[in-house]
RNA sequence: GGUCCCUUCGUCUAUCGGUUAGGACGAGAGAUUUUCAUUCUCUAAAGAGGAGUUCGACUCUCCUAGGGACUACCA
C-alpha cells in the first residue's frame, strides 16, 4: 500500500505517574519503529486542563531516560511536526473543527451538563445519537436564527460529531484482524468544548496523528471500542487513504483475582507499578518505582516485552536490540496477561548475573555507604563478583550476605547452628596449625592458597574448610574460602583465625 | 443493561488441521558442592463446556459459560 516512512507515537496524558502498562505500550511502539527504520514520537495529550498534574510530564520523560528508550521527536526532542503538546495546538484544532462544521459532519450542541444528566435519568440507556439528537438543543434541532442568537449571546456549546447510523464500520487491527461495529451503537461524541476552546481526545488524536504523519497507532485495548469512531473521523476529514493502521494491545491484568492491574495491587502484593518512584504533589503519597526498588532497566524491559508477545522460540532473555530484530506486532497475543511479578524478579536475577561487575559495583557501593562502609571500588567490584551468583533478586540483598568482607566477626556464637556443627575439640589446634601454614606463605593468591591448603588437608587428613569459614565469617555463608582469604589478605585472615581460636577455644 | 474483544499447565506462552501438546517462572524430588548459593537431572501440571465442518481438530464455524474493556464536555 503506502510507501510512507513508519512513524509511531506514544502519547500519554500528564495526569500522574506512568503506569507500567504504558511502559509496555511505549516499548512495543519503539520496537516497531526501530525495526522498520521509522520514527518514534513523544506527544503530550493535555487537553483536559482539570486533570493536569505538575511534574507528570518530566516524570514520564525521566522514566524513558532511565529505561533507555529514546524518542526521535516530540516534547523535549524537537522535530518538524510540532508543537507536540496538545495544549499548544489550540489554533490547529479550532481550524479543523471548523472544517467539520462547515461540511455538516459535526454540529453545535448547547445542552448543559444538567440537561444531559436529566435526560440520562429520564431515559434508560440514553445515548446522544441520531435517534435522540432531535430532542436535544443543538444546531440540528434548533431553528437557525435561534442558534445564531445563542452564539451571539456567547452561550457555551460543544461540538458533536454527527454519526450516520446503520453502517458497519470496519477497523482492521494488526493483532485482531477485522473488527466490525455498527455505527448505530456509536454516540455523537463531543469533539470540542467552547468552555476552554480545547478538543477532546478523539478529535485531537485524529488531527495530530494525521498532521504528524503517524502511520501506525499501537495502543491499549481500552481504545478498541472507540476505534470505529476514529475511522469515521478520518473519513469525515477525507483522510482515509493515509489513515494509520491500528494495533490494540491486550491489557495487563491483576496477578491474582480479577480486573486490570492497578496501583493498589502493587501496594498489596509488594511490587511497583510505576517505573520511577512517584511523589504525588497533591496528597504527598509516595509510590514505589522499579528504579528505586533495585531493578535493572534492561530486566524490566525484557520482562515487559514478554507479557503479551514472544519471539516464537524458547528464547526469553534478550537485549533491546535483539527485541527490535525479533519483534512482530502480528505475534502479539490477544488475551490480557496477568502481571506475573514473580517472573519479573527472576528476570532481574538473571540480569544481575549477566551484568559486568564493574557496572554493578557502584550500585552496591551505594548500599555499602548506607551501611557505613567505605571501600575502594576495586574491592567493591571484587565482592560483587564473588557474591552475585547468590540467590538474590536485588543488589541490595547482597549486604547481609557479605557484611563479613568488611566487618570482622566480633563474637563467635555457639548458638549458631553452623558454628556448633563445625567447631569441635580439635578445631582450635587444627586452625592454629593452618594459621602457621598460611603465615609461611609469601603468595596469598587464590591459586597459592588452594594448592597449599589442599595439600595440607590431604596429607593431614583434615577438612579445615568449615571451621575456617567459622573463623573468617562467623557463620555458614560467603564465597569460596580461598577467594575469601585472598580478598581479606594474609594479615586480616590470620587475625580472624586467632581471634576465633581465642574465643571458641 | 448494551457493544466489542478474549479463553492451552497456578502464571507468561509455543503450536498457524495430523506433535508423546513444547519452553519458562513458580512448586516438589534428587545429584553435585568446604557454607549459602550456583549448576545439572527429574516429577507433577493445560486445550472452559457443547455442537458442527473434516479422513483427522488446541487449531476453522456456531452456541453456552467465564473473563476483560468500553459505554463522560477523561484520556
Amino acid at each position: 500500500m503506502s510507501e510512507r516512512k513508519v512513524r509511531v507515537r506514544f502519547a500519554p496524558s500528564p495526569t500522574g505517574p506512568l503506569h507500567i502498562g504504558g511502559v509496555r505500550t511505549a516499548l512495543y511502539n519503539y520496537l516497531f519503529a526501530r525495526q522498520h527504520g521509522g520514527e518514534f514520537i513523544f506527544r503530550i495529550e493535555d487537553t483536559d486542563s482539570n486533570r493536569f498534574v505538575p511534574g507528570a510530564e518530566e516524570y514520564i520523560l525521566e522514566s524513558f531516560r532511565w529505561l533507555g528508550i529514546p524518542f526521535d521527536e516530540g516534547v523535549g526532542f524537537g522535530g518538524s511536526h510540532g508543537p507536540y503538546r496538545q495544549s499548544e495546538r489550540r489554533a490547529i484544532y479550532k481550524e479543523y473543527v471548523g472544517r467539520l462544521l462547515d461540511s455538516g459532519k459535526a454540529y453545535l450542541a448547547f445542552d448543559t451538563p444538567e440537561e444531559l444528566e436529566a435526560k440520562r435519568k429520564e431515559i434508560p440507556n440514553f445515548q446522544y445519537d441520531a435517534s435522540t439528537r432531535g430532542m436535544m438543543r443543538n444546531s440540528l434541532s434548533l431553528p437557525a436564527d435561534e442558534v445564531e442568537k445563542l452564539r451571539e449571546e456567547g452561550a457555551q456549546y460543544v461540538v458533536r460529531f454527527k454519526v450516520e447510523p446503520g453502517e458497519d464500520v470496519h477497523v482492521h487491527d494488526l493483532i485482531r484482524g477485522d473488527v466490525v461495529i455498527n455505527s448505530s451503537i456509536l454516540d455523537d461524541k463531543v469533539l470540542y468544548k467552547s468552555s476552554d476552546e480545547l478538543p477532546t481526545y478523539h478529535l485531537a488524536n485524529i488531527v495530530d496523528d494525521h498532521l504528524m504523519e503517524v502511520t501506525h497507532v499501537i495502543r491499549g485495548e481500552e481504545w478498541l471500542p472507540s476505534a470505529p469512531l476514529h475511522v469515521l473521523l478520518y473519513r469525515a476529514f477525507g483522510w482515509e487513504d493515509t489513515m494509520p493502521r491500528f494495533a490494540h494491545l491486550p491489557l495487563l491484568l491483576k496477578p491474582d483475582g480479577k480486573g486490570k492491574l492497578s496501583k493498589r495491587d502493587g501496594d498489596r502484593l509488594g511490587f511497583p507499578v510505576f517505573p520511577l518512584e512517584w511523589h504525588d504533589p497533591k496528597t504527598g503519597e509516595v509510590s514505589s518505582g522499579y528504579r528505586e526498588s533495585g531493578y535493572l532497566p534492561a530486566a524490566v524491559l525484557n520482562f515487559l516485552a514478554l507479557l503479551g508477545w514472544n519471539p516464537g522460540t524458547d528464547q526469553e532473555i534478550m537485549s533491546l536490540d535483539e527485541m527490535v530484530r525479533l519483534f512482530d506486532i502480528a505475534k502479539c497475543s490477544k488475551a490480557g496477561a496477568k502481571f506475573d511479578y514473580v517472573k519479573g524478579l527472576w528476570f532481574n536475577r538473571e540480569y544481575i548475573q549477566m551484568t559486568d561487575n564493574g557496572e554493578l559495583a557502584p550500585v552496591f557501593d551505594k548500599v555499602l555507604r548506607e551501611n557505613g562502609i567505605e571501600a575502594p571500588m576495586e574491592r567493591v567490584e571484587a565482592v560483587v563478583g564473588m557474591m552475585k551468583m547468590k540467590k538474590i533478586n536485588f543488589i541490595k540483598e547482597l549486604w547481609p550476605l557479605c557484611d563479613f568482607f568488611f566487618i570482622a566477626p566480633e563474637t563467635y556464637s555457639r548458638e549458631d547452628k553452623f558454628v556448633r556443627k563445625n567447631w569441635t575439640e580439635s578445631t582450635a589446634a587444627d586452625l592454629t596449625e593452618l594459621a602457621a601454614l598460611l603465615e609461611s606463605l609469601d603468595d596469598f593468591s587464590v591459586e597459592a592458597l588452594k594448592s597449599a591448603v589442599d595439600h595440607w588437608a590431604e596429607t593431614q587428613g583434615k577438612k579445615p574448610w568449615n571451621p575456617w569459614r567459622v573463623a573468617l565469617v562467623g557463620t555458614g555463608k560467603g564465597p569460596d574460602m580461598y577467594e575469601l582469604a585472598a580478598f581479606l589478605g594474609k594479615e586480616e585472615t590470620l587475625r580472624r583465625m586467632r581471634k576465633a581460636v581465642e574465643i571458641l577455644g
